[in-house]
DNA sequence: ACAGTATTTCCTGGTT
DNA sequence: TAACCAGGAAATACTG
């Protein structure tokens, strides 16, 4: 089976978080317009957004209470400023002025001077990421976490990708990468899997529960979690064979616990948080 | 520039 | 044979 065929086409179509450059250039229209304006989400691309936000502002996704947010576009738009805050505590600012923006830019945001491009290479790369952080001050954290979009989202100064830090001069092997972005210490590989495995109802099958209070689970499509782990990372050539040596170094720290004999198995260990269902 | 952490990449060899 | 699993070794990416 393929990639393409293990990922879903909410997946596929929506879920990436591309560095700064291609967020920009990808504001673009096309992506964006009539279909993919918040009102028609699916409760699916309510919560990857949502996943996509905490991620962007290093929030815990156990810090908010995701069952209220089992919400399809329509509803999410009616909320206002309060519904937010009730829902989401203090992260609800955040999520507001995030839907907001979105709104904005679905309107008004894109025009013909990123419209360049091919659209193949940037198809995969749109939204949640591309949420702009909101300027007013979070409280909670500090503005040196956020990305440094607040200019990006100036259509002047977006073109530019700079390619920021490191001369790098010896190139990789294998990982097609263009710019480095500040990128926060985003969320560890255990914490990714955890959090797909969360939310069971929106998790198009890639991983499943094998014991749940035990906190064994299995990959259904190992090679579609890697790919979107790769995006998560920028990394265009993750392979579950790769990822999957990422997980057993776990085992030494007991964040996974071995399970062996069975394929595509893994379990969490006593340093895994988040997982359980009280923790929830 | 540098050290440390967390992967990422590659690889050899074994198993299902 | 394909798809996994085990880990070692070394390279990278990023952070402080």
């Amino acid at each position: 089976m393929s990639v393409e065929n293990q990922l879903p086409a909410t997946w596929t179509t929506h879920y990436s978080c591309p560095d700064v450059s291609t967020v920009t250039s990808s504001y673009t229209g096309r992506l964006w317009s009539q279909d993919l304006h918040p009102q028609n989400w699916s409760k699916y691309q309510v919560w990857e957004w949502l996943q996509q936000n905490l991620d962007m502002h290093q929030i815990d996704a156990t810090s908010i209470p995701f069952q209220n947010f089992d919400l399809d576009g329509r509803q999410l738009c009616n909320m206002d400023y309060q519904d937010f805050t009730r829902a989401a505590g203090s992260v609800g600012p955040i999520l507001f002025q995030s839907l907001a923006e979105v709104k904005w830019n679905v309107q008004y945001g894109q025009t013909d001077l990123f419209t360049q491009g091919d659209i193949k290479t940037e198809i995969d790369v749109e939204f949640p990421c591309s949420m702009p952080p909101f300027k007013e001050e979070p409280s909670f954290y500090s503005t040196s976490e956020l990305f440094d979009l607040k200019s990006s989202l100036q259509p002047n100064t977006m073109l530019v990708s700079p390619a920021p830090s490191s001369p790098d001069p010896k190139r990789s092997r294998g990982r097609t990468n263009q710019v480095k972005r500040h990128n926060p210490r985003g969320t560890h590989l255990w914490e990714f899997i955890r959090d797909i495995l969360l939310y069971p109802e929106r998790n198009p099958g890639l991983i499943k529960w094998e014991d749940r209070s035990d906190g064994v689970f299995r990959f259904l499509k190992s090679e579609a979690v890697a790919q979107l782990w790769g995006k998560k990372k920028n990394n265009s050539s993750m392979t579950y064979e790769k990822l999957s040596r990422a997980m057993r170094y776990y085992y030494k720290r007991e964040i996974l616990e071995r399970v062996d004999g069975r394929r595509l198995v893994y379990k969490f260990g006593r340093n895994a948080r988040g997982w359980r269902e009280s923790e929830k």
